[in-house]
DNA sequence: CGTAACCTTGATTAAGATCAATTCTCGTGG
DNA sequence: CCACGAGAATTGATCTTAATCAAGGTTACG
């Protein structure tokens, strides 16, 4: 792996060459095929990930093996750091769980894993690698907020604010157009619905021409409407 | 105000004297009404509160008027903090607004306000207090996790959940008698649905003797039923 | 007491989940 | 290059849950 990528990782940004290295040499490259689980929540805590290549997904299940997708991760992005902070003890002697549950999305998902042990040691030198993980976690916050809100209000609702902030996101914002970067199966879980429901929402805006669908690819053709179903 | 009350914000606890007297005499004490905004989302950030007296209530709203609750805050707890390490100069510049709603619970809640500078200039001195708040941060993402998994399967199924952690908190564990902290109205609107669904999923579960409601006091009867129901 | 806020109840409606088939898509091997 | 098959996506019919609408009851407190 090219060590580069770790001057990528935001959270890392401001470290010098040594501390990298150091980084880079305790630390281990995994690699996910799709679908392959990375953590179960039920799991002992050891450290947390970041994500090279590929892509993730943090969800929950029920026991009646229904999922709720909670987050994708993309690359340069970190995920399950936050237990870090709750109970330092117990963490040490890995007596802490995995919040969640996560799935690589693509074979050939590249993660790196930053052991709790080795992070700590970073941190106490470092100590305004706090300041850029309070950002990240604050960040979290602030987008589980809002999803919480969105998922408790109807699917269009869910599925109108989700193209509304892909698209926001995607550089074609005049061509008004996006790339599902995830399966619509995913998505449905995301938005707190399933399979059937999506695609019978999806169909619905294409038939009020409001969108169009082919695979993984979205047009969005009128966006004024996805808007005012936002805003109900 | 009683000054000790910072000792026991445990966010405070590693200051000396000198720096608890900087806190208070920068602060200002907001007193509250039941029901009354103490902010809205809208609203540009100025700093965050710590509750002193009384309780709190986090909440969005959605454009038809429905509300919904993400958070009840405590004494010693503090609320509003994370959006200070999102966009610092954002922040200073007063350009950045609340992350959601919040009210106050009942008459006399009594607040401190810690405006961002002040804070930022605390921080400055003390890099362990980031620390604090990583970990404050993290609790609440593992909390809006848990939520976001309660609230999308069903109401009896949340209601379960949080009368089993009401349970857990209070010290009457073995007498299985809990008290609720919050109007039926809040609980509802935190479990996701509205007072008519709340009500009738209590009185299904008095019908089935799984718990019996006097007012806010609730009786566990039977909690093994409650965790069966957890479980689906 | 009286009134307002809070809570409960009943009847109805709407949204979405479930179940059961198909159809579509795409990678693989013949 | 085509045929196959598995996984993904769609469709229809039905069922369940919870929201809505509209009254009533209760409770707390001045």
């Amino acid at each position: 792996m090219d060590k580069s990528i770790l001057k990528k990782v935001n959270l890392f940004s401001d470290l010098n060459d040594d501390e990298l290295e150091k980084i880079y040499s305790h630390s281990t490259i995994k690699k996910f095929n799709k679908g392959e689980m990375i953590f179960f929540e039920t799991e002992p805590y050891n450290g947390f990930y970041i994500v090279i290549e590929g892509s993730v997904k943090i969800f929950k299940i029920s026991k009646d093996g229904r999922e709720h997708v909670i987050h994708f991760i993309f690359p340069t992005n970190t995920f399950a750091e936050a237990p870090l902070f709750e109970q330092y003890d117990k963490i040490i002697r890995e007596e802490f769980t995995y919040p969640a549950n996560s799935m690589a999305l693509e074979d050939d998902t590249k993660l790196i894993l930053i052991r709790s042990d080795v992070f700590y040691g970073i941190l106490e030198k470092n100590k305004n690698i706090s300041l850029k993980m309070l950002s990240g976690l604050s960040k979290k916050l602030r987008h589980l907020n809002n999803h919480i809100d969105s998922i408790s209000q109807g699917v269009s609702k869910g599925l109108a604010i989700y193209l509304l902030k892909e698209l926001e996101k995607s550089g074609n914002k005049d061509k008004n157009i996006i790339e599902l970067q995830i399966s619509k199966h995913d998505l449905a879980s995301y938005i707190g619905t399933i399979d059937e429901t999506l695609s019978r929402c999806l169909k619905k805006f294409q038939e009020n021409k409001v969108i169009s669908v082919k695979g993984k690819t979205i047009h969005i053709l009128q966006k004024s409407v996805l808007e005012k179903t936002v805003k109900l």
